[in-house]
DNA sequence: TAGATATTTAGAAATTTATCGAAACAACTA
DNA sequence: TAGTTGTTTCGATAAATTTCTAAATATCTA
């Protein structure tokens, strides 16, 4: 199911990169936002993306939304990498 | 580079679904085409696809063109994928 | 409560992608 | 060489995606 959110939500360059700076720590969506050349709605909807893959969680925290990684699809992914990586084995 | 190539090819389900089959064994594009409900030009069009992702090999034989996996762009996934499985530890 | 800040939602334009039918190309076979 | 089979290329259309501006929502502060 969510797989294929998943790899959609991969397909584009600034949603990884979104999720490479939130590998490093939990962000609000306008601290995000200054990464990208982008407009704020934009950013918000590529997180939105993102949320429905179930790759990150958002919380709101006063004035703020912060972003942080959901790892559970993380791991799905890894195992179907991994029956390509080791075709021979499975 | 091809990396972005590599998650634009797996954003598709048909494309999943091909390197799905390729892992079993090697198959001609006719092959290949039987497993959907998808005129030829449109499978044509998808490998061509993983092809410029890097992720499966062409091979003329007689009459035939037989597709099988390069498992190489498939090892850089899969780094890429633990970095996030166990972003604790980078 | 009024204004300021943070973020999202809505609606539209531009671009990309998926798919098709028709035609072309390549290799085999009679 | 003419016909047949396997596959791709071409050109067009429809659907999906990315991005924008404008407006709405939520929270905080004075």
């Amino acid at each position: 199911m969510s797989m294929n959110h998943a790899f959609k939500a991969l397909s584009d360059p600034t949603r990884r990169k979104m999720l490479d700076l939130l590998r490093e720590k939990d962000m609000t969506a306008g601290e995000i936002a200054e990464h990208f050349a982008m407009t704020k709605p934009s950013i918000s909807h590529h997180l939105n993306l993102l949320k429905q893959a179930e790759m990150v969680f958002d919380e709101r925290k006063g004035q703020n939304i912060y972003y942080s990684l959901n790892t559970t699809v993380f791991q799905d992914l890894l195992k179907w990498v991994i029956q390509f990586h080791a075709k021979e084995e499975s």
